[in-house]
DNA sequence: ATATGACCAGAATCGTTAAATTAGTCATAT
DNA sequence: ATATGACTAATTTAACGATTCTGGTCATAT
């Protein structure tokens, strides 16, 4: 259904354009044939891997939102605290910062996205709004990978808040008074760092490198399973 | 010059009902016999007040911006540890959100402040952005009332941050899944403890202390200074 | 088989004009 | 003096066809 021809490389090619497109010029001013000239290919060829414009769009958008998730994990692997509650976020904010279509998707920009966001069945709804989801924070506390006194509902909000404000704020003020990215980031790593491990650093870096196995397999398997009912749809 | 007539409990009147409109229906929607009909007056009855529904408007975000400060000085009164600078922030917090009008100004609410904010010498862009400003943390941190090893810029960052969050995330995601606003202020004020304030608390507080007096004088006689000039240009 | 781009129907945009609204004034009334 | 609301000039909105644009298709070419 979604890919009608098999040829990955330009599957990848036409994700390519329409990315850089509707990241400068959004979602209703890209058109088709742009894409298609921007990918070098014809605009039927298109058609030969996507049904719509929109499911092109979504089709981006998963796209993203995985290597979104892959460039998360990485930068957890990488840290040699990644086990830590405030570096598994730091390390969300870095992911999130490092990608133009996923701040705007964040912020709901609508100058990017544009008319998709007006659908009534888009998948944002599905995906809920936040980058951090209270049920994690959730579990991370009962594995002890946070401390105990702390209400999950409310700082998952608060981190919601905070990587909300990371990709908005220079819309709002002016940005030659916003200090460097790297900077906030540090300075939020840090506080939530005095604010959510426990004394124990080491247990708690243990904890939260088990849940984050946990989650990581779940993921992929869903991955594998979307893909798998791709394919039976299209035979 | 811009008040016209001596008649104060009408001007009040005035103000009231056209922050009640505008706050509801937006800058542009609200007519000025909109405002001349909920004051229970007539239109010209206005211009006996201001020069122009500009001036009406920055008559009214004056007054709102000194009741907030004013808010914001008795909280700090009331509050038993007022000095700390977490509960400074913390009040600042409350203060925003108990005021729609200063909630609509932090977010920039294109909705309800319409097409005064397209003027190019509107008020906005002297205010300067954000709730704190970096200079005051400066301040606060060379009288000890914070801790040594932060970045005030970066600080007062995460803090506007913070503030711009709490006015603007409803509009954001499903408001059901937020968390009551005095939990996340709550929340908000101990996470700013556990960063901000030194080992010596009382020390801090009474720094805090002498650093808001200062700054409230200095408030004070501004205030004092521009009613002068208004008498003055209206003689 | 695979890819192209001319083609089409429907949607969005534009230019124009007419109608309605509104900020601000001022002759009149109190 | 003070307040009113009918009035006006100017702006905003609505209406409208004409025109362009764009998502999607498909006969044709490779």
């Amino acid at each position: 259904m979604s890919t009608q021809t098999d040829n990955p490389e330009r599957h990848e090619r036409i994700l390519d354009a329409a990315a850089n497109l509707i990241v400068h010029y959004g979602f209703d001013k890209t058109t088709v044939s742009d894409i298609a000239r921007e990918a070098g290919i014809s605009k039927g060829a298109i058609y030969l891997h996507f049904d719509s414009k929109d499911a092109l769009f979504e089709g981006l958008l998963m796209r993203e939102v995985g290597r979104y998730n892959t460039r998360w994990f990485e930068l957890i692997e990488a840290d040699p605290e990644g086990g830590l509650f405030s570096s598994l976020y730091k390390n969300v904010l870095i992911a999130l910062n490092e990608s133009d279509f996923m701040s705007a998707i964040f912020r709901r920009d609508t100058r990017i996205l544009g008319s998709y966001l007006r659908k009534e069945d888009n998948l944002f709804k599905q995906m809920g709004g936040g980058a951090i989801r209270h049920e994690f924070m959730a579990m991370m506390q009962s594995a002890g990978a946070i401390r105990q006194d702390v209400d999950p509902q409310v700082m998952a909000h608060i981190m919601n808040m905070l990587a909300f404000g990371l990709v908005s704020m220079d819309d709002i003020i002016e940005p030659t008074t916003i200090p460097e990215t790297d900077a906030i980031i540090e300075g939020i790593a840090e506080m939530m760092d005095r604010m959510l491990t426990p004394e124990d650093r080491v247990a708690a870096s243990e904890a939260g490198k088990a849940v984050v196995r946990q989650l990581r397999a779940q993921v992929e398997n869903q991955v594998a399973q979307t893909n798998e009912n791709n394919k039976e749809t299209d035979a």
